[in-house]
DNA sequence: GCCGTTTTCGGCCCGACTGTTTTCAGTCG
């Protein structure tokens, strides 16, 4: 076997122990690069390695390259075995606990043989912490607080998940009357699907507000713990030991602030890099010229005394650094800094590209409304187009429709054609991808369908070929227009199909057949790379809601974060078509 | 370890907050 995903987690391990020996940092911080660059690259790089062909990687040099053909060529790295020899597993173990870094941890594995996250709470206990350098009674009480955290379990939570908790923060900032403006940034305002923490940001009328801002949102109700509370930035947990930080900065500042604040890290990194090229410093406060640039004059939690560059706004900062703008969805360091200098940044999709939804359901299956319904709240929606996709006969708890059913379910929505004018509406079906890949209509009755998606449903757990044979052999079908949530996961659920995605995104290429974007939570399937990767290489996009009732088709909304973090346009996407355009695609496998 | 329209060597983003300290190291984002 051998995967990036393996590759990705043995060089984010080395990275760690790198930082546990103390090895130079810089080298630790490159690896654990090569990591997220292993993970987020749509090349294969053990078969590309197996057939020697792996190209030029930006952030993999020749180190990590040996180590990656050692690996793909013998199944492991002996470099990799000699490090992860060198720390006992549980040390590891110990860098999750938050709020312990390397120093730390290394200093409690070799000063007092610790070398476990148990082994640590006991020492605790039993007081033999006592006498270590740089550990007083607040810090022990701290690593009791972050080992607790560990053991509760902190996933990233899903962006729905939390979206009701951040509104009500925003909310209650917005109302008191210190704050002119609250903002939720971070990988919330990325569009995740899953967000670590939440990080707010506010700027408020007159600066000697700020401290009492923050102390108020230090004691709101429903505060478990407090990390910190200074004078422009407070840190808390709430909900079970999630974290919201709150950043406080004058209106001047608020466009740098936004961009300090909304990442990601690594956006925020090559970003201050490329200030750097051009005489710049860039911080949460400013642009600002470096000779001009004095750091002695810089006092904490106040503004540069200099003026900058640019600042108020985020417009402003990309501009002064001679980028276009970069959409928030777009800041993960996945070539948007190189396509902002060559001025090749993608006209990403809005909502008002989007000229119809292509999956539905009605109260045929397990929707909620009628075709009638469906039809006149996509219509009010400004759509040209609707496609009723309701449920095939082996989606039994679904009240999948017979073939008789299905007959009778095409002649409705004709019918229903006749009585709601100005919207197209066209007879579709979600057909089961059964098991071994055949599906679950006779190509004849397919045949009478405008569109047919093909969906996975059931046998969520097979094996990579298995499954990936699977949906081939329905991209394959001549009567498939598109392939529905293509791997059937769900977020922080299942796991879903593991997809060969590589050949999945080739055959639906080659077969002119769509993939999709399934806006609905937790499903959000295809993911953002994995979308993009499709989209790259030739394959339409759909984004649909799947929509079991009028109001989901508002998901659209979700969908477009997940097309836009893709970085869809609306050449790549089915339904931004005309609906003459559409109705010509819709014929070109046929 | 990675990288190069000023570099194949010498850099590598920057600031806030905390805790344990008298000037700073560690952690985080």
């Amino acid at each position: 076997m051998g995967s990036n995903a393996e590759l990705a987690e043995m060089f984010a391990r080395m990275a760690d122990v790198m930082q546990l020996v103390g090895e130079n940092a810089f080298k630790a911080i490159a690896f654990q690069r090569v990591s997220r660059v292993l993970e987020e690259t749509g090349i294969d790089v053990v078969a590309a390695s197996k057939s020697g062909e792996l190209p030029p990687i930006e952030g993999i040099g020749e180190s990590s390259r040996r180590i990656i053909v050692e690996y793909a060529q013998t199944g492991k790295s002996r470099d990799y075995e000699q490090l992860i020899a060198s720390v006992p597993a549980g040390v590891l173990e110990m860098l999750r606990i938050p709020g312990l870094g390397p120093k730390t941890v290394a200093l409690l594995w070799r000063e007092r043989g610790i070398e476990s996250v148990d082994a640590l709470e006991q020492a605790i206990g039993q007081g033999k912490l006592a006498g270590l350098k740089g550990v007083g009674a607040k810090k022990i009480a701290s690593m009791l607080d972050g080992i607790r955290l560990l053991k509760a379990g902190m996933q990233r939570r899903g962006f729905v998940v939390v979206a009701p908790l951040v509104e009500e923060m925003l909310e209650r900032l917005r109302s008191d009357a210190r704050v002119g403006q609250a903002e939720a940034a971070g990988s919330f305002r990325r569009r995740r699907e899953t967000v670590g923490d939440v990080d707010l940001l506010c700027w408020v009328h007159s600066s000697e507000d700020a401290q009492a801002v923050i102390e108020s949102f230090c004691t709101q109700n429903g505060v478990e713990k407090v990390n910190a509370s200074g004078r422009t930035k407070g840190s808390i947990l709430v909900d079970k030991g999630f974290q919201i930080d709150l950043r406080i900065v004058p209106k001047e500042n608020f466009g740098a602030a936004l961009l300090y604040f909304t990442g990601s890290k690594e956006h925020n990194v090559k970003l201050r890099g490329l200030a750097q090229e051009q005489g710049m410093t860039l911080n949460e406060w400013g642009l600002y010229r470096v000779d001009q640039y004095n750091k002695a004059e810089k006092k904490p939690g106040e503004p540069p005394t200099i003026k900058p560059v640019a600042g108020g706004d985020e417009k402003s900062v990309y501009s002064a650094l001679k980028l276009g703008y970069i959409e928030p969805e777009l800041r993960e360091d996945r070539g948007e800094i190189e396509a902002g200098i060559a001025q090749r940044l993608p006209r990403l999709v809005t909502r008002e590209d989007i000229r119809g939804e292509l999956h539905c359901h009605t109260t045929a299956s397990d929707g909620r409304a009628s075709i009638e319904q469906m039809a006149e709240a996509a219509k009010a929606m400004g759509y040209e187009y609707i496609a009723i996709t309701d449920h095939s006969v082996s989606s039994v708890i679904a009240n999948g429709l017979a073939p008789e059913r299905l007959k009778a379910h095409i002649a409705a929505i004709r019918k229903a054609q006749d009585r709601v004018k100005g919207i197209h509406i066209l007879a579709g079906s979600e057909v089961d991808i059964l098991i071994d890949g055949s599906l679950d209509y006779e190509d004849a009755l397919l045949a009478e369908l405008d569109v047919v998606i093909a969906s996975p449903h059931v046998s969520l757990k097979q094996d990579t070929a298995k499954a990936t044979d699977r949906l081939l052999r329905a991209i394959e079908s001549r009567y498939v227009h598109i392939i529905g949530h293509p791997t059937g996961r769900m977020i922080n659920q299942r796991e879903g199909l593991p997809l060969d995605m590589p050949k999945v995104i080739a055959a639906a290429a080659q077969a002119k057949t769509a993939l999709e974007i399934n806006a609905g939570w937790p499903r959000w399937d295809l993911n953002d790379l994995n979308a993009r990767a499709a989209a790259n290489a030739g394959v339409m996009i759909s984004i649909n809601t799947d929509a079991h009732a009028i109001e989901s088709l508002g998901d659209i909304v979700m969908g477009l974060w997940v097309a836009r973090r893709a970085w869809l346009t609306p050449t790549q996407i089915v339904n931004c078509m005309t609906y003459k355009q559409l109705m010509a695609w819709l014929k070109v496998k046929r």
